[in-house]
RNA sequence: GGCCCGUUCGUCUAGCGGUUAGGAUAUCGCCCUCUCAAGGCGGAGAUCACGGGUUCAAAUCCCGUACGGGCCA
């Protein structure tokens, strides 16, 4: 009860950090912050064919670009290292001789076919069971000769025959019950010697003193198995809480065919570590049924197991979105242009040290967009213009507003306007452009309209007033006086 | 096949014996307005998977069924 919370994220390398994975260490995270535990990062590259350094590299770069901060494992050490499972042969050596002294763990010699063998035999029957346990009444002086003899063994777990049933005690389900008798001797070491994941999992949570282990729904089928192997290698059971699935819209795991999966291809989404945080923590989780926005901080304040659901959750892209805007919108400018100008400047609209140049450039223009786009991908087609040197006209916008009839006047009026003006502000343009409808006699949003698709190309543009005091004089009316050339008088 | 888990507006969820079943997003309408957004107001949208119980009273407790999912093989 008082014992300090030790929880842990154990990624496989075999790929990139996807959001499930991403909400599981999320999850972990801000339970251990809640409860000023140690949150233990462990790499479980035992599959040596798939884990790279390259796949570990990026997990943990996304779990840093999300903001998640760990107290033991890769890059920060700890007690109760190596972090790596590959680099942990020897606790495993450890826990099989301590199994094999107090007898819950034996060695297995029979083959593969001889397995495949008892295995359709068990089907034709009607009980389908794990293994027969041949090799676990084999007499010991057999077995100490095959041993002696180097023979091909695996090592499986002794499971217990008198036990009763085995209950997995879980803060999201409560109780669950595995009637006795229902596990298998499972494979505890395969015959090359590497550790099963069940067992190297129990010997590492065991080990690195894990109190809580927080991990996906997939993995609760396997708890009773690792009960088992904590009761045999003496060790005391963690609570565990196993989060429901993400699911993509079409109830099925969600997989690359429902769109961006990976964290990396959020962040090139132009999408915010914060909102994305925050939507993930909040698909399987809530802090009241009200609130929406939950920042990091408040994130790792609230959390608790006890308010996660049950059910698995549909990835909504749409609210995502919908949140991405609502943290790009309470940015203020400074760290709105820090972030725009990342995509400006990779789109090669303005060269490296243009941000400090023209900071309050940069400024108001961050002012003028911020709460216009949801995603950062937005920003460089909606600035455009205020950077290219030859504006490209929509041809929709051409014919529909510069094509029309009276275009041309009003075109030179605002040139002609703006020309003379002797403060060249928003406020002062903006005087400047409202006094043309009258003397044209039309409608304001008419000559706005016809000035818009001239300056900006487009019929959709931020602010024009604004958008005209950012762009500057001189381009202005340059673009103005190459507009008049397209409309119609 | 066995064992587990799940099922409340399209989606994320609140609810833990008595509520007009609440919020968010998406959607629709109106207002604001130089376009687009943002913002404000309002609407529609849930026979609480289904069937039995228990109870004066069930979305809430119990048992089945169906449908989804997971693990083992």
């Amino acid at each position: 009860m008082s014992d300090p919370v030790r929880v842990r994220f154990a990624p496989s390398p075999t790929g990139a950090l996807h959001v499930g994975g991403a909400r599981t260490a999320i999850y972990n995270w801000a339970f251990a912050r809640r409860n000023g535990g140690t949150l233990v990062l462990r790499i479980d590259d035992t599959d040596p064919g798939r884990s790279t350094p390259e796949n570990t590299a990026q997990i943990l770069r996304s779990l840093e670009w999300l903001g998640l901060d760990w107290d033991e494992g890769p890059g920060v050490g700890g007690p109760f290292g190596p972090y790596f499972q590959t680099e942990r042969q020897d606790h495993y050596a450890r826990a099989l001789e301590r199994m094999r002294a107090n007898g819950t763990a034996y060695p297995c010699f029979c083959s593969a076919d001889e397995l495949a063998a008892k295995r359709d035999l068990a089907r034709a029957g009607d009980g389908v069971f794990g293994y027969d346990r041949t090799c676990r009444r084999l007499d010991p002086a057999v077995v100490a000769a095959r041993l002696a003899a180097g023979e091909p063994r695996v090592w499986r777990l002794a499971a217990p025959e008198n036990r009763g049933d085995i209950v997995v005690k879980d803060a999201v389900r409560g109780e669950t019950v595995f009637p006795a008798g229902t596990m298998d001797d499972l494979v505890l070491v395969r015959s090359d010697g590497s550790p099963a994941y069940n067992f190297a999992t129990v010997v590492d949570d065991a080990t690195m003193q894990i109190t809580h282990v927080i991990r996906g729904d997939d993995h609760l089928s396997n708890t009773p198995r690792q009960i088992l192997i904590f009761e045999a290698l003496g060790q005391p059971v963690p609570l565990f809480a196993h989060l429901p699935m993400i699911w993509g819209a079409d109830g099925k795991k969600l997989s690359k065919r429902h769109g961006a999966t990976s964290v990396e291809a959020f962040r090139d989404a132009g999408y915010l570590p914060e909102a994305l945080l925050n939507h993930l923590a909040l698909l399987g989780w809530s802090l009241d049924g009200e609130t929406t926005i939950v920042p990091p901080d408040v994130l790792k304040m609230q959390f608790s197991l006890e308010r996660i659901s049950r059910n698995p959750a549909v990835f909504d892209f749409e609210k995502l979105d919908w949140m991405n805007g609502a943290y790009l919108r309470a940015l203020d400018s400074e760290d709105f242009a820090a972030q725009a100008f990342l995509w400006i400047e990779a789109a090669g609209l303005a060269p490296a040290g243009d941000l400090a140049a023209r900071h309050d450039w940069y400024l108001a223009l961050a002012s003028l967009i911020k709460e216009r786009i949801k995603l950062l991908t937005e920003v460089v087609p909606a600035v455009r213009f205020l950077f290219v040197d030859r504006l490209d006209i929509d041809p929709e916008a051409l014919d529909q507003v510069l094509a029309k009839e009276g275009a041309g006047a009003a075109l030179e009026a605002v040139r002609q306007a703006l020309a003379s003006l002797e403060s060249w502000t928003s406020e002062a343009i903006e005087a400047a452009l409202r006094s043309i409808p009258e003397s044209l006699g039309v409608r304001p949003k008419v000559v706005f309209q016809i000035a818009r698709v001239a300056i900006a190309g487009s019929t959709v543009s931020p602010p024009l007033f604004e958008s005209v005091a950012l762009l500057g004089r001189e381009v202005t009316l340059t673009r103005l006086t190459a507009a008049l050339c397209l409309a119609t008088p």
